[in-house]
DNA sequence: GTTAGCACTCAACACTCGTGAGTGCTAACA
DNA sequence: TGTTAGCACTCACGAGTGTTGAGTGCTAAC
């Protein structure tokens, strides 16, 4: 017994009823609904079959069919390779994604506000990594007494800063000619190459020589392991009209999900650098994340960094929506961020 | 017929045994678990008549009762009058907000985390504001071709920042020399002034006209009516472990005004100045925010701002440990921001 | 003024039972 | 051999009913 095209327009029929209403859905509704010329018995022949193969589950004997998670996964992979994602959101996308931004984190958050608000799921938007931006200028402002900004531009414009203290007094124009001298030898390095080269500097300017060894420990601490990055959530309220969500429970660990948004970018974050990652229930490996999926793309920055964007919803998500807004939506921050170059992959991969 | 003695003494223990059950609360109870030497008939009296004043109500005939509004009202002023606030949790506040922070969003980040763990509810803290900060430096770090990223750095250290596009090119000494020029101008005004004096210096600096027209527009739209203020929320999900939220109507009603920052940050802000504030309920106003309190309390920074932190929870919330743990971290912040003088206030007021 | 006693109320829970949506099976049909 | 009509069967769901227990109000005695 195998999967022949009837069958297939069936499973199909069932999703997208499955999807729309989130109730078993029963024989005859499939006849009479999506009208396949075809009596209710006999889809309920095949319903039968499709349950022993494994597309279908049935909650009680008298209720109506379940896609499992294997028949979303037949469906989203069938989406993925006829190529039906592409473009269905681009122009709506792009009008709310409208204005120029220069502030990382005011990108992100309109990111995930876009997604979430097109979607009407919870959407996720992580800032780029991987790939070390390289410095183009670093800049120290003074802020107090002993302690100053460091604001640091990469190539791909984006700001990075942070509040050093140092101990003793150095006035504002040496800061800026020691900012200068940094600008010159740390431009066209990477963050982490940066530590190394500032301690090498250590020996040339003396006077400053504690500064700069405070400045070294901080730049070293920041780019190393786990930069506390700034996470964009947003519409996590949209899920709660959803009947998966009826539950006080399941809104709970899905809240405190939210809250430690540490654990939330570990799980957005797991794609394995394609252009797009579908986790269907039970396939996240994540007990609390089982009767959820994750969607998720990633987008490119001119310095060759990824980050990542994503959609967390009820594994009855309108798939094809969600694909298509997270395509468009990766395209626009890859031109934002200057990776002209990689546009055409995301459309590529996916189809 | 008044409230003499023993009918506030039963009412503190119907209220005390209600904010920890969330249970009607009967007459039996109160005789029994608050010996007060009284039978449960002598209860029932003074409760009838508690009833008849307006601090208790009965959600049906054979359930025990409820406090009223009128009645976490009384509870709170003598909670206020007799000082019995104060101090309590000052150590833990003081052992959890430790380590120093310079970063403004990180500091109020980290209160509101304070905040929510140690009461359990919803904690939200907002920037300081009113009184316009002190520049005390300006300096522009260039971004990228036509874009610079202005860094103020105000009296109390607090460091805002923006990127402003300008049209034309300039290099980074330059930059460097408008920015020295700008900090001896501005230093010591606040932010409104400084559009003025932008404007007023255009004709000094005909070379970069051009670039100075576009920071002044921008610092007054910054400081001009909304800002959008970064908001500072924790403990979102904690709300949910409490039965007044097992339904999800009421979840998603939290949820999403804890999506709209601006109308919470509006909600907290009503605040007439005074140490601490405590809507109880129908108080706010604010039909969403029927079944809920707010408590608030003020903090200063050194050049006079002030900014406010709250607590959202039920109307059966534990309002002096939610007093007690905003009065504490008040101070905490306002000794942060460099307040000293103000110190006192917090508690004083709070008598 | 306080308390014991008693009748009364009513939410909550358990139980029953009818209803309807939906299935699986069988037999007839094309 | 595939499709369909018919029928018995299952079971969640909701309405209706009875029971229980927490709690009250009232009255009469202390």
């Amino acid at each position: 017994m195998g999967m022949d095209e009837r069958k297939y327009r069936i499973l199909q029929a069932i999703i997208d009823d499955y999807i729309l209403t989130a109730e078993p859905v029963g024989s005859r509704t499939i006849s009479r609904k999506y009208d396949m010329g075809l009596s209710s018995a006999t889809i309920r022949n095949e319903m039968s079959d499709l349950e022993e193969l494994g597309y279908l589950d049935q909650p009680h004997v008298s209720a109506g069919r379940i896609p499992s998670a294997k028949a979303y996964r037949l469906y989203v992979d069938q989406l993925l390779k006829t190529g039906k994602i592409r473009s269905a959101d681009d122009e709506s996308v792009k009008a709310h994604f409208a204005g120029r931004m220069h502030q990382m984190e005011d990108v992100i958050d309109h990111a995930a506000q876009v997604i979430s608000s097109m979607t009407n799921y919870l959407a996720v938007v992580l800032p780029p990594s991987g790939k070390q931006p390289l410095i183009r200028t670093l800049q120290l402002v003074p802020v107090g007494p002993g302690s100053a900004l460091v604001v640091l531009v990469t190539d791909s414009g984006i700001i990075r800063d942070t509040v050093i203290p140092y101990p003793g007094q150095i006035d504002n124009d040496t800061l800026y000619s020691i900012s200068r001298q940094l600008t010159e030898e740390l431009s066209g390095h990477s963050l982490q190459e940066a530590g190394g080269i500032i301690a090498s500097m250590l020996g040339r300017m003396h006077e400053n020589e504690a500064f700069l060894a405070s400045l070294s420990s901080f730049l070293s601490e920041r780019s190393g392991n786990a930069p506390r990055r700034h996470v964009a959530v947003g519409g996590a309220s949209k899920m709660l009209t959803y009947p998966e969500y009826a539950d006080v429970e399941k809104v709970k660990s899905l809240l405190s999900l939210v809250e430690t948004r540490d654990k939330l970018a570990s799980i957005i974050a797991q794609n394995g650098n394609v252009a797009f990652t579908v986790r269907i229930g039970p396939e996240s490996g994540i007990p609390e994340m089982a009767d959820c999926s994750i969607v998720t793309a990633t987008y490119s920055t001119q310095a060759g960094g990824k980050g990542t964007i994503g959609v967390i919803g009820p594994t009855r998500m309108r798939y094809s929506k969600v694909l298509s807004v997270l395509g468009t939506m990766g395209q626009q921050l890859s031109e934002l961020f200057g990776a002209q170059g990689e546009l055409e992959d995301h459309t590529e991969e996916g189809r």
